[in-house]
DNA sequence: AACGAAAACAACCGCTCGCGT
DNA sequence: AACGCGAGCGGTTGTTTTCGT
């Protein structure tokens, strides 16, 4: 059986990461970093793909990450980018530096859709859904996506 | 106290894109 | 120029935890 393993085919250990596989894996590349995420598992001890460890470390093992509850300004920024930038998870999470853009997605999915669906603001769009112009909540998400598109008019000049 | 439903969280899958050959 | 491979992305599914009856 000298072959090499191709992704699924052989016993590749899937699911949750015991505290285990993460020592390894945080280990290794604390030593010798990532370059190479196909060849890492073998070369760390792991019976995993490289696209699960590096799922791993990006989202959970990686030290530049706040893990924890979303503060109320953070919810906000998510917010204003996702008005901004639609569902480009990894852009959003790019400009909140210590999230990570899985964590954003579930975020949004679980928690902002709803409160936005909630607050009568359509999450796809950002828009108000009913003109209640004496609803002082509608009136600032309406000036929040005005200043959201504010935004997006300069990120598209200025691209390039 | 026990069970089922719903929410929250973690991880996987398929696809695309970019790079090297 | 075409192809193959690996990394990264976004959608989706699976699993654990919380909540209501």
């Amino acid at each position: 059986m000298g072959r090499a393993p191709c992704c699924d085919k052989m016993g590749l250990k899937k699911g949750p990461w015991t505290p285990e596989e993460d020592r390894k894996l945080l280990a290794y590349i604390q030593q010798y970093g990532h370059g190479n995420w196909h060849a890492l598992p073998s070369k760390a001890g792991l019976r995993r793909c490289g696209k699960s460890c590096r799922l791993r470390w990006a989202n959970y093992l990686r030290p530049d990450i706040k893990r924890g509850k979303f503060s109320l300004q953070e919810d906000e920024t998510i917010i204003q980018l996702h008005a901004l930038l639609g569902n480009r998870w990894s852009a959003i999470a790019a400009l909140l530096p210590k999230r990570t853009d899985n964590e954003i997605k579930n975020y949004w999915n679980t928690h902002l859709k709803k409160r936005l669906t909630k607050m009568g603001i359509d999450p796809m769009t950002h828009k108000p859904k009913n003109h209640a112009l004496g609803c002082d909540q509608a009136k600032d998400f309406a000036n929040l996506w005005h200043m959201a598109q504010w935004e997006s008019a300069r990120l598209e000049a200025g691209r390039g």
